[in-house]
RNA sequence: UGGGAUGUAGUGUAAUGGUAACACUGCAGAUUCUGGUUCUGCCUUUGGGGGUUCGAAUCCCUCCAUCCCAGCCA
C-alpha cells in the first residue's frame, strides 16, 4: 500500500518534457490528440545504455499519453551504417519491454520524397550545387567568432543547379566534386545555418536501397522532414542537437510540409565509471580489452543483458534518473541500488560456497544423507521451496571460520555455535591446517534438535552460514565482474581512458562447490548465490557440462566495512 | 574571444513569488534463519554580488563556472 502511494506522488512530480506535452494536449496544438514521439538510433552501432534513457523517454511518453513512438532507423549513411546493427538494435528494445508495432520506419523510406523536396528548394533559388573542395568549403565556412562568406556558386543559375543535381544524381560526378546546399545565411553566428549541406555523393551500396542511390542526404535536412511525413508531435534528441534547432525548424517550414513537428533536447545519460561514446566502446572491443560487444563490463545493452541485470531495473533507474537539461554524472551506486532492489524481489536463493573449506560433522552419521528444505526467496512467498542435500561432510566458506576471531566475528570459531542454513546448529571443536598453516577442515558437532535452524529450546545464534554438500556438490566457473573502470571519469587525468582501466574487472573463480539444484541454470533466471551476490548463468559459455555464472552485482555488503573495523583486513 | 544552453545537499531530481523536498550515497541504531531484506534516525543544499517585493531557488541586472557547436557524421 505504501510502495503504491509513493509511486503515486512521483508520478504527480512531472519532467519538462512532460509538461509541455500536457500544454501543448490542453492547447489543442496536439492533432487529434494524438502524442507522436519517435526513437530515431543510427545503425552503425550497439544500443548502450545511454540509449536506454532516450527509449524509456520516448517510449514511455507515448505510453504515458496513449499516443505511439515511432522506430525510425536514421540509415543516411551507408559508410558507417549495417543491418547486423539493425537487427541488434531491435532486439535490445523488445528486450527493454518496448513495442512499435508497425511503426517501424527507415530514413531510407524517403528518399524519393527528399529528393523531390530537394528539387523544389532548387527551382525556389533556395538551394545550389556547390563546386567548393571539401578544404574550401570548411575555409569559406569561417570560424566560431568570424562570419563565413558566399561560396562564388551560391547565384549559379537555377536551371545549371537543376541540371547538375541531377547529374550528381546519376552518378556522373565523383564523391566530393559537388554539394547540394541549403542557401540560408554565411554570416549566421550560428554555423549550422552556414549553407548547411543537404546532399553528399557517396558512392556506397545501402543496406536498404542498394546501388539506387549515390547521394545521400544530411542529417539537418532528413531528420526533421522525416518527422514530419511521419506526424511526430514531439521529436526529442539530446542537448548537443541544440544549435541545430534553427536547421531544423527551416526544413520542417519548407513550402509544402504541413506538419511541423518540434524539437526539444534532454540531457544525455552519463554514469561515472563508464565510458558511453561509441568509439571507446568500439576500440575496447577491438582491442580485445573485453569479450566483445556483449562483455558483461560493457554498458552496451547486450552486455548489460548478458551480466543479468533486468529490463525492470533499468525502467526504474531510468525513471530514477529523470529527465532535465543539465549536464550531469549520475553515480553509479544508484544503478546498483535499482538492479538489487528488483533482483531482490525476484531472484532465486542458492547456496554456492565460492572459497571453499571442509567442514565434518563428527557426531553426524557416516553415509547419511538427509533432505532439507529451502526457501526459494523469503521476499515472494510464492517462489516455493526446494530440498537441499545435507551430510556429515560439508563445504562451507573460508571466511566463516576464524582461528582468532576478532570482537564482533561471529561466524564460526572453537567452541562457537552458529547456524547452518535450512539445516543444523553446529559447534566449531577442532580444525586441520595444511603446512603453511591455512585452514583445510574444521570439526564440529550438530545439535540433532536443531533441524530447519532452529533449536528445541529456543536458543539463538549470531551467525548463519551457506553450505553445500560435498558429496552433492558440482563445480563451476564463476566469474566475478568489477568496474571496467577504476576512474570516476576514465581519462581525466592522463588524456587516455585506457591509462584508468581496472585490472580487476574480471576475477574467475573455478574452485566454487554449488547446491546440486544450479546443474539446470540457464541463462535467463536470476539468481542469488546467498550472502554473495546476485547472477546469472552466461548466455555465452556455459553449457551443462561447463557452467559458467555471471556475477551481475554484489549484495550490498556491511561485513566488509565489519571486516576493516575488526581489523581482518 | 561568436552563438546556444545550464547552475538547488556528495550524486540525481522536485518545488514557478509564500515553511527548500524526495531518492541514492554516507553515518548511527533496531529487526532478521542471508553481516542481505525491512524499519528508524542523523548529516549536508538554492554558484557570487546587487536589485524588485511584506516575502525570491523562482522576477530583473551583473559577474563567475561548466557544457555544446567550425563533418560532404548523426
Amino acid at each position: 500500500m505504501e510502495a503504491e502511494n509513493k509511486v503515486t506522488e512521483a508520478a504527480e512530480s512531472m519532467n519538462f518534457l512532460e509538461k509541455i506535452i500536457e500544454d501543448d494536449l490542453a492547447a489543442g496544438r496536439v492533432p487529434d490528440g494524438v502524442v507522436v514521439t519517435r526513437f530515431p538510433p543510427e545503425p552503425n552501432g550497439y544500443l548502450h545504455i545511454g540509449h536506454i534513457k532516450s527509449i524509456c523517454i520516448n517510449f514511455g511518453l507515448a505510453q504515458k499519453y496513449r499516443g505511439r513512438c515511432h522506430l525510425r532507423l536514421d540509415d543516411t549513411n551507408p559508410a558507417k551504417e549495417d543491418v547486423e546493427y539493425i537487427d541488434s538494435i531491435k532486439r535490445d528494445i523488445k528486450w527493454m519491454g518496448f513495442d512499435w508495432g508497425i511503426h517501424e520506419y527507415y530514413a531510407s523510406d524517403y528518399y524519393d520524397q527528399l529528393y523531390e523536396i530537394a528539387v523544389r528548394l532548387i527551382k525556389e533559388g533556395k538551394a545550389y550545387v556547390d563546386s567548393l573542395t571539401p578544404e574550401q568549403v570548411k575555409e569559406y565556412r569561417g570560424t566560431l567568432t568570424q562570419p563565413g562568406k558566399n561560396s562564388p556558386d551560391r547565384e549559379r543559375p537555377i536551371e545549371e543547379n537543376l541540371r547538375l543535381f541531377e547529374e550528381m544524381r546519376q552518378g556522373k560526378h565523383p564523391e566530393g566534386r559537388y554539394l547540394l546546399r541549403a542557401k540560408l545565411d554565411m554570416a549566421s553566428p550560428n554555423i549550422n545555418m552556414r549553407d548547411p549541406a543537404l546532399y553528399r555523393i557517396k558512392f556506397e551500396s545501402h543496406p536498404r536501397t542498394g546501388n539506387k542511390w549515390c547521394i545521400y542526404p544530411m542529417y539537418d535536412f532528413t531528420h526533421p522532414i522525416s518527422d514530419a511525413i511521419e506526424g511526430i508531435t514531439h521529436s526529442i534528441c539530446t542537448l548537443e542537437f541544440e544549435d541545430h534547432r534553427p536547421a531544423y525548424d527551416w526544413a520542417t517550414s519548407i513550402d509544402g510540409i504541413e506538419h511541423a513537428p518540434h524539437q526539444y533536447e534532454f540531457a544525455r545519460l552519463n554514469i561515472n565509471y563508464f565510458v558511453m561514446s561509441k568509439r571507446k566502446l568500439l576500440q575496447l572491443v577491438k582491442l580485445g580489452l573485453v569479450d566483445g560487444w556483449d562483455d558483461p563490463r560493457m554498458p552496451t545493452i547486450s552486455g548489460i543483458r548478458r551480466r543479468g541485470y533486468s529490463p525492470e531495473s533499468m525502467r526504474d533507474f531510468v525513471k530514477r534518473v529523470g529527465v532535465a537539461k543539465v549536464e550531469s554524472v549520475v553515480d553509479f551506486s544508484l544503478l546498483e541500488f535499482c538492479v538489487r532492489e528488483d533482483l531482490n524481489k525476484r531472484a532465486r536463493r542458492v547456496m554456492v560456497v565460492l572459497d571453499p573449506i571442509k567442514l565434518v560433522i563428527d557426531n553426524y552419521p557416516e553415509g547419511k544423507t538427509e533432505m532439507v528444505e529451502a526457501d526459494n526467496n523469503p521476499e515472494d512467498e510464492n517462489a516455493g521451496k526446494r530440498l537441499v542435500p545435507f551430510s556429515r561432510e560439508l563445504y562451507i566458506e573460508r571466511e566463516d571460520f576464524a582461528v582468532n576471531p576478532p570482537k564482533g566475528y561471529h561466524r564460526l570459531y572453537i567452541g562457537n555455535e552458529i547456524r547452518l542454513k535450512h539445516a543444523y546448529y553446529v559447534t566449531a571443536t577442532s580444525y586441520e591446517t595444511d603446512a603453511d598453516g591455512n585452514v583445510t577442515l574444521v570439526h564440529c558437532t550438530y545439535d540433532p534438535e536443531s533441524r530447519g535452524g532452529a533449536s528445541a529450546d529456543g536458543r539463538k545464534v549470531k551467525g548463519t552460514s551457506h553450505w553445500v554438500s560435498v558429496h552433492d556438490a558440482i563445480s563451476a566457473e564463476i566469474r566475478q565482474y568489477d568496474k571496467l573502470f577504476s576512474a570516476e571519469d576514465p581519462g581525466a587525468k592522463t588524456g587516455n581512458y585506457l591509462d584508468d582501466l581496472n585490472p580487476d574487472s574480471l576475477k574467475v573463480v573455478t574452485c566454487a562447490k554449488l547446491e546440486s539444484s544450479l546443474r539446470d541454470a540457464r541463462p535467463g533466471e536470476y539468481l542469488q548465490f546467498m550472502r554473495s551476490g546476485y547472477y546469472m548463468a552466461d548466455s555465452k559459455d556455459s553449457r551443462p557440462d561447463h557452467l559458467v555464472f555471471n556475477r551481475t552485482v554484489t549484495l550490498k555488503d556491511s561485513w566488509e566495512k565489519m571486516k576493516q573495523k575488526m581489523g581482518l583486513k
